[in-house]
Order: structure tokens, then sequence, then C-alpha cells
RNA sequence: GCGGGCGUAGCUCAGUGGUAGAGCGUCAGCCUUCCAAGCUGAACGUCGAGGGUUCGAAUCCCUUCGCCCGCUCCA
């Protein structure tokens, strides 16, 4: 077992709050479900974790290093709107995706998205028909031949291959008396009911038997749908974990993004926005303005960092899942040739970044989606994931690192009537006159997308340190470039002039670097209590000012995770903390 | 949304029908020349909220909110 699963969560999260790092939103009104604020602290030690992405990612992209294309990586910030035009996220498919039916067994409890439960309906022909004839969605489709009919209905840009495959599966029953049906356990099966014996069959043996049976000539047809489909079964349909009957819920619908109105009328009908469930269609719906008044081409970047709103059915553990998060992500643009290139050097660069800034190798994991994980349009996603004590062993995902393909891009084009396609004259063949033909396309993507407050939490997480052997134990190792406190300056007590240089230092560290974070003074009760005060809030350098100070000008500096203490000149203070924070 | 657990000072918790407590922390003073030291003192509570039962409720009942865990979900 790592560290990790052995750090207790309510003990971080004591310290958090005791130190002002997290405190439940809206509090003193009993909290807000899924809404947690910063404190001084934890306002600080985010603002860090946010600058140092924006420097490593914006300012001196991948440390200065050079891309696939052997040249320096380059990319650009903008700052888009919470609130967006609501066909953006009609083009982004997040008003349709966003909008899962759930359902649940009364008998088990079990809760499972209703798009999952799949229902086989067996009959015979004429019993299917008048089924079908008799929904909604038949009549407004003007009564169609049945393969049209299932072509309409699961023949839409989001099945999964799998889903694909259950359909083929089930036309090719109807068709041909060829039947594939799948296994597994969100499988549910409605047999016509005239035969009980059948029906029993079908409704416990699945699916090995109901193939047989399927060639029976009573059951020319079979059809697979959908709980929440627009045809809906009559509430008969068994649970697929417990097979208990008649004990799904009706399908209920829960909506991830997070409604609002526009104007000061409050007119829901006229003017419903939402606002964002994430940062990155702003970016691609100012992809073409970008491109049009920067001199920057492609390959590049679009960063961009802020608050996203998500509607979560479960808000839970702490930050980690909350209904208001901050993201940081980058939309890198770049030619469809060497997209899996640049998507290959994102992926490890992101990996290798979270690292630099403190996260343990042991603690993070990078993970590269499933083929069927995968969303229609990515040729490649991959997760880096932390293990938090409230997932150990297990992991909980920091950043998405997607191949997103043209699909944003063309999305926004078709949806817009704006034509967002480049035009790259890098490319193409050599005219006489030296120059490149130049070549017209639609740029591909790669999307890393990270978590802040997901992020901040990890670091939080693994930051918090216990040792029983120290005169104080429980502490905070946050890397320097993060820690809110960035220094502390004591005089060993509270005399002899000591208070004076202490406050001219503090002064000096301040101006120099006040603006990365805290520098901290503090002349009251022993030195002791004071370094404990600074490990708690994971200050990583304390500089004392003691009776030798005023003979020589020097001073010690405490390093919090070794207590080591080393002599220095007071004019070289400022220098050794200058070092230490980059 | 279902089930389980929890909610008392900044933190950790005791208190099960009879005056709201402890330790730590915080603050002030004294002391103190390097690791939560010592002494003295102080502040800090709608007992998560609302309602009910009772002479009397932190305690019993109902409702509600929040946090944690499981199911589940998670671009």
């Amino acid at each position: 077992m790592s560290e990790a699963t052995t750090k207790s969560m309510d003990a971080i999260m004591a310290l958090c709050k005791r130190r002002g790092f997290i405190y439940q939103a809206s509090e003193i009104y009993g909290g807000i479900n899924g809404f947690w604020d910063y404190g001084p602290l934890g306002a600080q030690l985010k603002k860090n974790l946010r600058d140092a992405w924006w420097q490593d990612m914006i300012m001196n992209p991948c440390w200065g290093r050079k891309g696939p294309n052997g040249e320096r990586v380059s990319c650009v910030p903008v700052e888009t709107r919470i609130i967006q035009h609501p066909k953006v996220w009609e083009a982004s498919g997040h008003v349709a995706g966003f909008n899962d039916p759930m359902t649940m067994c009364k008998e088990c409890k079990k809760l499972m998205r209703a798009d999952h439960v799949w229902v086989a309906r067996l009959a015979r022909e004429g019993e299917w028909l008048s089924f079908l004839q008799n929904t909604q969605a038949w009549n407004q489709r003007g009564g169609l031949a049945i393969p049209e009919y299932f072509t309409l209905l699961f023949g839409g840009s989001s099945l999964t291959p799998e889903e694909r495959a259950d359909l083929n599966a089930v036309v090719a029953i109807t068709r041909s008396e060829r039947p594939n049906l799948p296994a597994g356990p969100k499988f549910s099966v409605l047999a016509g009911g005239q035969d009980e014996a059948l029906e029993q069959l079908a409704m416990t043996e699945l699916p090995a038997k109901v193939r047989k049976h399927l060639r029976d000539e009573r059951f020319q047809l079979a059809m697979l749908y959908r709980l929440g489909d627009p045809i809906q079964d009559d509430g008969y349909a068994p649970c697929p974990h417990c097979r208990a009957e008649n004990c799904l819920t009706e399908p209920k619908q829960f909506n991830l993004m997070f409604p609002t109105v526009v104007g000061a009328t409050g007119d829901w009908e006229q003017n419903k926005a939402y606002l964002r469930p994430e940062t990155a269609q702003g970016i691609f719906v100012q992809f073409k303005n970008v491109v049009d008044t920067t001199r920057i081409r492609v390959p590049f970047g679009i960063g961009n960092t802020g608050i996203s709103f998500r509607n979560e059915v479960t808000p839970r553990n702490y930050t980690f899942r909350s209904r208001e998060f901050e993201q940081a992500e980058l939309e890198f643009f770049c030619h469809p040739d060497d997209s899996q290139a640049w998507y290959k050097f994102w992926r490890d660069f992101r990996m290798e970044w979270w690292k630099s800034i403190g996260l343990a190798s042991e603690n993070l994991i990078l993970r590269e989606h499933d083929k069927d994980e995968l969303s229609h349009y990515s040729t490649g996603t991959s997760d880096v994931e932390y293990r938090f004590p409230f997932t150990a062993p297990g992991f909980g995902e920091l950043e998405g690192i997607a191949h997103r393909g043209c699909y944003d891009l063309s999305q926004h084009q078709q949806h817009s009537g704006v034509k967002l396609d480049y035009f790259d004259t890098d490319r193409g063949e050599l005219l006489p006159n030296g120059s490149k033909k130049g070549e017209r396309y639609i740029p591909h993507v790669i999307e890393p997308a990270a978590g802040l407050d997901r992020g901040a939490l990890a670091l939080i997480c693994e930051a918090y340190t216990r040792d029983e052997s120290r005169p104080s134990p429980e502490f905070l190792k946050l890397h320097p470039r993060i820690a809110p406190i960035k220094a502390a300056v004591f005089p060993l007590v509270k005399k002899d002039g000591m208070p004076e240089v202490a406050e001219h230092l503090h002064q000096e560290l301040s101006r120099r670097f006040g603006h990365m974070g805290f520098i901290e003074t503090d002349e009251k009760q022993s030195i002791g209590k004071r370094y404990a005060r600074m490990d708690e809030a994971g200050c990583p350098y304390c500089f004392t000012i003691d009776g030798d100070t005023l003979k020589d000008q020097t001073v010690t500096v405490r390093d919090r995770d070794t207590g080591a203490q080393e002599r220095m000149a007071i004019d070289k203070v400022a220098g050794f903390l200058g070092e230490k924070l980059l």
C-alpha cells in the first residue's frame, strides 16, 4: 500500500478548515450541496497552481521545449465567457449529451442509465406491428417500414460501436434469423405474453437460449430498444440485475447543464442560456478570430482558465466533484497528419508537469482509454489520474488529454454557417516563385484539459504528512512553487533589536516575492510553535534572526521537510529564496 | 435518486431528559537565545436548521439541510 492510502481524508479536511484552505460554501446557512469556497491559503494555493499552468503552458510552453515539428511550442491565451450563445452547446453536443435519463429498480435499488438498459421485445409480427403503430414515435414517422424505423431509431451519430453491433444484430434477427445478441448484465428481455413457458425461458436464460427460440417461426421479430427511447414499453420490463418484474421506475431526466436566464425580465422561454460545462467551447468559437487577428500559425495552442458548472447527479468526495469548478484547458490545433505525434507529445508532457509540481510518481498514473471508452469522434484519450485517499487503491481523474479530431470546429462550422478551416501556407507543392501552394483544412485538436480544483486537492493530499517523530507531526510538504506561504521571518526572541531586523527583512522579501505568495512574520510565543505553525501551512522556509545576526549579519534558514538549519548572510536571503521558488 | 453513518467551541471529541464540557488551538501578559516549552489570564456555542412531545430537550419524535460511505453516474 502506498502512503496515500494510509492518509486520513478526515484529517486532511480538518487541516484545510483549520488553516483556512477550504471552507464549505455558505456554511453559516447550512452549506449548499456541491459547492466549496477557498480561504486565504487555499485561494493563494490555487492561484499558484493556475499561474504555474499559465507559465508552463502559455508563456513558456513545455519549458521551452521543441514540439514534434522541431520548433518551439507556441500558445496564446484567451478569456471567454461563462455564458455563451445557447447554440454553442447544441453544436458541441452538450445539450443532448448531458441529458441522461435514469431509472431505478424498486426491488434491488440499483440505479442505472435508462439508455443502458436494453430491452428486447419478442413478438409475432402482427403483435409487433400493432405495438409499434400505437406509439407516438411511429406515427410521427408516418408508419415507416420496420428496417427504416430501426435505422432512424438507432442510426444516430451518438451510437457507440457496441450499440451499433447490437442494432445490426437485431436487424439481422428480424431479416434473416441470424441472431447474435450480446451478453452482459445490462440486458433485459421482454417477451410477448402468449407463451408463459417461453417467456420464462427468455427471461432467465438469455442470451444463449433466446437465440434458439428466436429461430422458432412463431417469433419472426425481435427488437432491442432502450428505456428512455421514444418507444416506451408498458412498464413490464424486468430489472437486468435482479430479474424482478415490473420494478423499473419511469426514466427520469437528469440534465447536467446549468440553465440560467439572460436579461432582467427573466423570461425563461425567450432568453434561456446555460452556464458553461467546459471552457473549451469558448476557445473553438473564437478560433477564427485568434487566427485572423494575431500572427500565430498552425500548429499552435489556445489556452483558457476559468470556472465551469455541471449539475452533477452526486457531488461527492470533498471538492473532487463539485458543481462549480475551475478548468485550465488548452486546445492545440495542428494538421491532421501530425495530430498523433502532438497527442503523444502533450500526453507525456502533461504527466511530467504534474510530477514537477510535487505529485509523486507512485500516486500518479497515465491511463489510456480503451477503444470502447472513447467518444465517437476521438481517436485517443488519456487521463492523468491521482490516487486520492478516497479513491485508493483506485485513482481519480485530474486531467484528460483528448485527441478530438476536427469534431468541434466542424460542428461549429456547421451550426454557425461560418467557415472555420485554415489556410496553411507552409504546405502544398513548391511553386516556381519559391513559395508553397498552400493547403486548406480544418485543423485537428489535441485537448489537455485539467481540473484546477482537483489539482489543488491532489497537491494538498500529496503534501499532507504525519511524522510522529517530529515536534510538529502534521505538516504539508507543498512544493515551494505551489505553497501559499513562501517564507516566514522570525526574531528568535522579542528583544535586543531582533524584531527590528526581522521587520526589515520581512519588508524586503515581501516587496520581492509578495506577488508569489504570503511572506509571514511572527514574534509571538516560542520559536518551536512558530515553526510548527508554518509547517502545518506548508511554508517551505523560515528565516530566523538571532543573537549572531546582530554581530555578523547572518541568519538561519530552516528547511520545512528536514528541520535542518543553515546559516547564511542576511543579504543573501532574497537570492536564496528566489532560487528556491523558481 | 435509494440505503447506511455522522452533525455539540477554530479542530478532535465527551455529554442519552435536569445549570453546555474537556483537550488542543487562538488571543493577551510574563518568561524564553532554535523546534507545538512554562506560568497567569481571556475570548470563543442559534448543540446543523425548523417543528413537536415534556414542567424541562444537545438528549425522545417528525421534517429538513449538510458532510462521509455504498449503489450509480461521471466529455
